[in-house]
DNA sequence: TCTACCA
């Protein structure tokens, strides 16, 4: 990767020791300052504006991105006080600490992990939005309606941190209510509709789930008048989307990008920027797509945030260089599946093998809706092509297909009409599909983390679910990996599996037999 | 070394 030459680098070389000085001065300072800030009441906190920071728009700050994932230890020492000021001070201490307490206990019974400085409580249930935060009763009946009753983990950890105008980092399971957590508090910062250019931009790594984030934000802003856009090439011909009124722009990156260099749109008013599922638009290829928005997107005082059920370390470090005394938000262990999925292993000795085991789960127990993950479009193509004429409804999605196909074939399965569904690794990623009994890694995934993703299109918002992984010899390497995901949630693991060698694995592609079957005069 | 991502 090319370090130095992009600005999502840019902070990754500078020199602690050079800035170690100005840290200590700058600790000691925010540390009596946190003391005063949080010794107001509750009520107050809540109302508190949030204070504009003013800073460079182009390198991090090197002084906060040192500290941003120090825990902060709020201590009165070397203070000198009067008395009076003493006992107050004391009191504040007193009633921070039950405060303190407070959270921990609420973070424990929700597995919230966190580091940071001065981290909001996280909320209690979704009432504390209006009591704390002065949420317009249009959100909390939007909230109601749809039926969020309690606040996932994630929801109330990430949403006080986001509406304390503090930058986040989050990794919270698959299908644990991310997307509520990001676009909750920004219809809540943003307040009202306005003319004031872009004030809100989410990128998404696929069209389907900017799509699908775009349809959620609406449904949550519903009764409320947002100009909530979803970059399509449709927009983008029509002309100009600098004219129209757009509070959240949501889109892909390279789409975004395009229109940034045609200048067909203006970032510079941009507020907040949520990364969702940012380890994959981190992934080489994407990087720079996401760098190009990130430098567009020039108001200093913007709230960048990262969303994903996978934070691979890599990510974290550079996301370190790019956010400023941000939160670090982890809900239950990182990088591991939903405890919801029941998660087996098949040995499949062929390709044929496979399909034999594929048509013979379908004939024994089709419990739809089924997605079904293959490793490429063209094994996604022979897989549907095989498959087509069986007695099943199946479909297949890939990026080979047109923007309508696609569509198409996300609305069939959504509404029942597809039983079975063939998918790349376009869908693996946040796509909320209500209720897939089951998903089936038809090819084994090429990273623990696609296999997280994959899995997680079902077990989600509480359901239960099957994940069933097919594996030949060739996968064998890989399998340990996968397994420690299995055992990290739950599920029993063979024990000559756990024996097998640990390895690192960056990506497996094997090169696979055809799927299709030989031709029967060939068979004899 | 190819899935996804513009024209």
């Amino acid at each position: 990767m090319e370090k130095g030459t992009s600005f999502l680098f840019s902070g990754i070389t500078f020199d602690k020791k050079k800035f170690a000085a100005d840290f200590a001065r700058f600790k000691e300072k925010k540390e009596s300052d946190d003391l005063v800030e949080s010794g107001k009441s509750e009520a107050e906190e809540g109302a508190r504006p949030v204070k504009k920071r003013k800073r460079k728009a182009t390198v991090a700050d090197p002084v906060e991105g040192f500290n941003v994932f120090k825990t902060s230890k709020s201590s009165a020492q070397g203070i000198q006080q009067n008395d009076q000021e003493k006992s107050e001070l004391s009191q504040a201490k007193k009633e921070l600490n039950r405060q303190i307490e407070k959270d921990a206990l609420l973070r424990k019974k929700h597995n919230i992990h966190i580091s940071g400085n001065n981290v909001p409580s996280p909320l209690e249930n979704f009432s504390e939005l209006s009591s704390r935060y002065g949420c317009e009763s249009y959100l909390l009946h939007n909230l109601a309606e749809l039926g969020f009753k309690e606040p996932t983990p994630i929801q109330r950890q990430a949403i006080p941190v986001l509406l304390s105008g503090r930058e986040c980092f989050a990794c919270a399971p698959t299908g644990s209510g991310k997307t509520l957590a990001f676009v909750c508090p920004m219809l809540m910062k943003l307040k009202h509709a306005s003319k004031d250019g872009i004030r809100a931009v989410i990128l998404c790594p696929t069209r389907e789930l900017a799509a699908q984030t775009a349809r959620e934000s609406k449904k949550l802003a519903k009764g409320k008048k947002f100009y909530i856009k979803l970059l399509t090439k449709e927009l983008l011909r029509s002309g100009g989307i600098s004219k129209l009124p757009c509070d959240i722009l949501i889109s892909t990156p390279l789409r975004l990008r395009s229109a940034i260099r045609k200048k067909k749109l203006d970032l510079s008013r941009v507020e907040y920027l949520v990364l969702d599922e940012s380890d994959k638009l981190f992934e080489l290829g994407l990087v720079k797509q996401i760098d190009a928005v990130v430098k567009a997107c020039s108001n200093p005082s913007i709230i960048r945030s990262l969303f994903s059920a996978t934070l691979p370390d890599f990510v974290e470090e550079l996301a370190r260089t790019i956010m400023h005394d941000a939160v670090r938000v982890i809900i239950g262990r990182k990088n591991s599946a939903s405890e919801l999925i029941k998660q087996k292993l098949v040995f499949a000795g062929s390709e044929e093998g496979k399909l034999l085991a594929l048509r013979q789960s379908f004939v024994e127990s089709l419990n739809p809706p089924v997605l079904v993950f293959v490793q490429s479009k063209e094994r996604a193509k022979e897989l549907y092509t095989e498959l087509a004429f069986d007695d099943i409804r199946v479909d297949v999605i890939h990026a080979d297909l047109s923007q309508s196909q696609r569509e198409n074939a996300v609305d069939d399965f959504r509404a029942g009409k597809t039983w079975v569904l063939i998918a790349t690794d376009v869908i693996a990623r946040g796509m909320d599909f209500k209720g897939v009994n089951c998903v089936i890694n038809y090819d084994f995934p090429d990273s623990p983390a696609a296999y997280i993703h994959r899995i997680g299109r079902s077990g989600r918002a509480g359901r239960t679910g099957e994940a069933i992984t097919i594996y030949t010899e060739d996968d064998v390497p890989f399998l340990r990996n996968i397994a420690n995901v299995m055992a990290a949630s739950g599920c029993e693991v063979p024990a000559w599996i756990m024996a097998l060698p640990k390895m690192k694995w960056k990506k497996h592609r094997p090169q696979r037999d055809s799927i299709s079957t030989k031709p029967k005069d060939q068979k004899e």
